[in-house]
DNA sequence: GATGAATGAGTATTCATTCAT
DNA sequence: CATGAATGAATACTCATTCAT
């Protein structure tokens, strides 16, 4: 079965990750259809014969990112049965180093400040994380229900929980410390629990 | 008195305000030294007379904007007596419209974004947060005094506030729905008065 | 065959011709790349995509110009049967106005004077005047054994040669006069041809 | 006297020695009078000044180089009774390594570089060509009188004098190996002489 | 005598892209 | 599928020079 769309799918997969390469080292100022062609020894032409403008290549990295993220943060968020481990599991994959160390940062990054210019990756965006906080939501409703964590909307505590996440990433970026970088993370990891489970 | 040197730093001024509209909307890839002194109405090099090299501007621009935020959040984090009160006008400074509008979010993300390639920008940017890490110490402390709020690391409680506050500055651009987030910034806000007042 | 290679060796001789036009008419300072691509009514990146750099076209260039003085004193080193008869015609060769006007003057002295810069000329050019020295000391070795010329070391008997040539070359700039011109490079050739003839 | 003509010509002097510098360094192609009043210290704008012109500082400069040639070779032409020993000093001027060191080779070859394009550099070239070649001829004639040396027109001679010398100059650049240079210089030394010396 | 502002043309090089092969 | 020729606009930066102070 569709042996030549195979070749062009794994091209386009090549340039990519290549392109991202080049991203995470010279950022959106320094990467341009000439480099990740020349990294890979073809033909600059080649790479625009596969997506036939720039943009289109930026955009389809954009959603490869992406779409790393969501495929981690899926199966992670699953497939353990007791909701107090379960919730405690979530945290550990938020903030261990897996999570931060999955995407480049400055990769990361780049994609979301072309979402302040270009709609297409503010979508992508959007789409992400509304996923994620779906799936937040899924969860903090379950919770809420085994009376693990306290009773809220599930739609603000999904907010909570990724834009502490969000700074989470953010701002370690700036702690040069790495024990406090350390202390930090578990601190952060230790208040949200402490948020989110009902105590009385 | 002072003549001379005024004429260069204002020229020096406005070159960067342009810059940074510049940076606004086309971002780090589009921004040029031929458009800012196209929007001026100068030569090219006029640009480079003043700043010898567009890595020189770049990092003036990065520290003109965060020089922009720390003179805002120096202000308003002091002048009120009752320390119950001050805790909440500062709540109020960080998820308030003036703070998320000071500097432009797509400039404010281009600086970071740089932040991973420009050791400079980090440099500025690491400068700038452990100021208002020590001030938010300084306030957390004192509140403890007073028992105003919870006992614990007052540096951690900080690094709190910075995540949330950035996360909440992160994620405010993925949320489209006006309502929600607004509902989002109100409910952040109560959360982290929450955290923060010693419960009991 | 090899028509694609083709294409593209003519173009790259193409642009050398221009551009040694140009660095015959405004020397090495006002040599550029723009100029050359002006001459041709190109577009000036396509001299780029042909010689990646400014320094690779000028390093070909020199090439090319040396090879032309060597392809020059080759064939004009051989094929007189008589010994005196041809070490004559060496003679002539050198100090006579097809040598002279072969390649531009201004030309062959920027070539030199980059050479001080720019050790790969410098290379080039020292191999071109190896190849002449290892010419010149056989044709040697060949005259003194048949007692035409003085026994002697011919490497030093190959300089001797070589620097009165260049000398000549070198100091004919200087004399406007026509006739003082001619009669010095007859007096050169007998100077030379005395110097090396045995002596009675 | 004249204190503010001294202050002028002093100035004039300083930049020359710092254009001769860049010119030795850069070449040509790289020398320009921004890099000059970098290297002192000054404004360009006074580079300008002093010499209105690009091509005025050239020519000044070329004049310079040229007068210290010249203020080498007239003094030791010069204050030997014995007209063997002077001959023989004079040949040890030209092949002698302070000579050689005189000006740096760079230099001297832009200058003649130059010459090609620039009139006025080409008349100071064949100014000093013109003196040493007169100086020369003096002395040829004195030693024919004399019988130290062969009966022949001293212009020629001169001129014989003159190639030899810059054929040696430029060659020398050439031979990278510095015994190989060594011997090379001794052995056109003894050519000269044996070529002078009258027969016998 | 010296500086600094300003210009405008020029530099090499890079870019995304199109087209013919 | 892939290359290479070609373009034209853009890039940061340098240049010599002028002018006002």
């Amino acid at each position: 079965m569709g042996r030549p769309k195979d070749k062009s799918e794994t091209r386009k997969k090549e340039i990519l990750d290549n392109f991202y390469t080049v991203l995470a080292e010279e950022g959106l100022e320094g990467a341009s259809i000439a480099k990740v062609a020349g990294r890979m020894g073809i033909n600059p032409s080649l790479v625009i014969h596969y997506f036939s403008t720039k943009e289109e290549m930026v955009v389809a990295l954009v959603d490869r990112v992406l779409e790393m993220y969501e495929q981690t943060f899926i199966p992670q968020l699953s497939g353990i049965e007791d909701p107090q481990d379960r919730m405690e599991a979530a945290a550990d994959t938020f903030f261990g180093s897996d999570w931060a160390q999955l995407v480049d940062h400055g990769v990361f990054y780049a994609c979301y400040s072309l979402s302040f210019r270009n709609q297409r990756v503010r979508q992508s965006l959007q789409r992400m994380y509304s996923r994620l906080r779906e799936l937040l939501m899924a969860e903090m409703g379950d919770l809420m229900e085994k009376g693990v964590i306290i009773k809220a909307d599930p739609g603000l505590l999904a907010d909570l929980v990724i834009s502490l996440l969000e700074g989470y990433d953010f701002y370690r970026w700036i702690i040069e410390d790495k024990k406090q970088r350390q202390e930090f993370c578990g601190f952060l990891k230790e208040s949200l629990l402490g948020m989110l489970r009902a105590n009385g």
